[in-house]
DNA sequence: CGCCCCGTTGAGGAGAGTCAATGGCTGTGG
DNA sequence: CCACAGCCATTGACTCTCCTCAACGGGGCG
């Protein structure tokens, strides 16, 4: 099963002819390598994009060099939904590994979405848990120190990564330079680097070759990061209601008369 | 005509009874004072909220005491669209001023959209640009010193009030005390006073009596701050398509069979 | 082999935080 | 009408986290 549908078949019952289409879709999908920018700002794109394996950055320049990435899209992660609203892209997504994508032409996207509720119940929900990833990006940035930022970053993408793949790892492997880390959590490398150095040494987290990272001690780097295990948790929980129907399909299926 | 559908109006032509049901529930506004929590974290509200006059602040609180917000909720904005997807809220929303607001029960609203593909694409584009706004509040907390912060924050709130009330003023009320801006900014209240009573000094702003901030030098204070007079703008110029249609109103018509 | 990118480490500096005192304004109650 | 409390903005002195500049070293790749 594809990651895509396996992230998704989380929130909605799988068993739709509807999803079948993205068998399809997977046999055309586009490589992007390191580097390449799916999205670049300025762009009207009027295309969806699913990634199904690799690593992208959403980011925005500032006018004299600065960047700061506002969040990492992971293997699962559905974008841009906005760009159907026929708007400029205000920043740009780039390929940071090899990466499978389907790029979906918005019309075709929107087609899809005419023909299940439960796919449009799916879209939605990736749409409404990407907002909650950001506003944990801004907490994490404005009130949180160096090592807080960083530890409760791993977390994050450790607990990403297992909801996109299912595969409960222990070493997540983070295709990320210092200075990636460093324009996420507003930061410079060199402290990136310190700082991880001295989680390491104080027996955190430990790193292996190629940018493997492990965290050693789940419980205390929680603790010291104030990470919230139930984060991109309880909201799972919460989604199907007793009678399994949920909000979200009642949204998707009320938008409709005109 | 109500500060909402000025807002709303900008984007879609308010000529469509489904407006009208607006104004019924703007007879039933509750209000809500300083202080007075809108939406509390852990809370499943299944209500949206419509502010129709007053400022609200969204924040987090960690577990130790430090408190980020992560947006403020101005006259004519909308939430908690995501409600509508049964989730526990993650943070809090509570009035800083006097508030009037209009409390819709997510059932009427789901209805309210099913009536009319115009409103559905109203709210949509709200919450497209809600996080355009937390994108934005990424970039200035990771990336900007204490003075663009604030001078940032100050031009965008400036012209979102513009947006809301269609009055083109030149002074600015601001009901924010320096422990709200630097919970805002990731500053401490005693950095935010320093860098403003600095900004005052060399002529950026003035202030007077009542949190009554003028912006002095506009320019000035936007090549400084690096703030894209665009923001917000160019959106609002691409939304409509020549045809008449627009990308979102095709979204949300399309989001319908089952 | 040599280049380049990346991570690391050191030394010094700067921006922002902490602690604390002062003063203005407002509301309240004697 | 005044006294006092509470909240907020401001300012000073000092501290510390994080930044800047710089040098060094390892690994991948042409």
């Amino acid at each position: 099963m594809s990651v895509f549908k396996r992230r998704l078949g989380q929130y909605v019952s799988i068993h739709d002819e509807a999803w079948i289409i993205f068998d399809e879709l997977e046999r055309q999908e586009q490589v992007y390598l390191p580097g390449d920018e799916l999205i670049t700002a300025g762009d009207e794109t009027r295309r969806v994009f699913i990634l199904n394996e690799g690593w992208a950055i959403r980011y925005r320049l500032l006018e004299d060099g600065r960047r700061q990435i506002v969040n990492f899209m992971l293997p699962g992660d559905v974008f841009d939904l906005q760009s159907l609203a026929d708007l400029k892209a205000d920043h740009s997504v780039t390929a940071i590994t090899h990466c499978n994508v389907s790029v979906i032409p918005s019309g075709i996207f929107v087609d899809m979405l005419k023909d299940s509720s439960r796919l449009a119940s799916a879209f939605w929900w990736s749409a409404v848990q990407e907002e909650s990833i950001l506003r944990e990006q801004i907490v994490r940035i404005g009130r949180r120190s160096a090592r807080e930022r960083i530890g409760h970053l791993l977390l994050e993408l450790h607990r990403r990564y297992i909801g996109a793949t299912g595969l409960e790892v222990e070493k997540l492997t983070v295709p990320l330079t210092r200075a990636d880390i460093a324009d996420a959590l507003g930061l410079t490398p060199v402290h990136v680097s310190r700082t991880m150095s001295a989680m390491r040494r104080s027996g955190l987290i430990s790193e292996g070759r190629g940018g493997e990272i492990t965290i050693v001690d789940r419980e205390r780097l929680a603790r010291l990061s104030l990470f919230d295990m139930d984060y991109l948790h309880l909201k799972k929980l919460n989604l199907l209601r007793k009678d399994g129907k949920n909000g979200i399909q009642e949204i998707s299926s009320g938008v409709n008369a005109d």
